[in-house]
DNA sequence: ATATTGTATCGTAATATTGCGATATACAAA
DNA sequence: TTTGTATATCGCAATATTACGATACAATAT
């Protein structure tokens, strides 16, 4: 059919997955890689960074943003991001319970 | 244009984004999870477990072994899966890099 | 030899992703 | 008001993913 069975799966189980498909992408590791470096970047410099057009890059970012590890505020016509540190801890923690699941019952 | 600019990214980053990719489908988590808790699993038995058929479970399984997060032996018609813990352990490390790198310069 | 079983692969349909030009919107400066 | 700048969204083409029936293949059982 194309489309992911999700629902035969555990919550925390999609949840992880979705918060994958986001890192599964390299510019958007880089983009959080950069916006950790510059501490609230405006799309035009991440652009300009990464080498990609300003709408591929918009995408990007509003995929990262719509999983909630990105946070935005405009200030005059300037969007300015940052990552947002709750969601990325509590992503650090559904990949810490994966691992701890999956390599202590293994071998 | 459709295909992923990959070239434009560190080699580093393209492995993290590889390896994000395999559990970006609940499905290939839910796979994880049962081969960590069974020690050498059949596809057959996986298939039945996360509910999807054989041939989508086989493929699944195929896209995990590819990234080198399984391995596989065959004993007589029966194919045994389970986890290769080395890679495992290198992905953790990908993941630990990264969010070193992007926790530790934001906010 | 034939049937059964477990698996992988082919073929295909439905859907999702990626990338960018064109465009719309909103603010700022002249 | 007009011009320039930063961003988001639309629309589209190319490609990738997801799922499964049909099928092929190999090992075992009858």
């Amino acid at each position: 059919m194309g489309v992911s069975k999700r629902h035969l799966h555990s919550v925390q189980v999609n949840q992880l997955a979705d918060l994958a498909k986001v890192l599964s992408h390299p510019a958007r590791i880089s983009i959080l890689n950069y916006i950790g470096d510059c501490d609230g970047c405006l799309c035009k410099d991440i652009s300009g960074k990464i080498r990609l057009s300003q709408p591929t890059t918009s995408q990007h970012l509003q995929v990262i943003k719509k999983s909630g590890l990105l946070k935005s505020k405009f200030e005059g016509k300037s969007q300015y991001y940052t990552i947002n540190k709750d969601k990325l801890t509590a992503l650090k923690n559904l990949f810490a319970d994966f691992f701890e699941v999956t390599e202590q019952k293994c071998c």
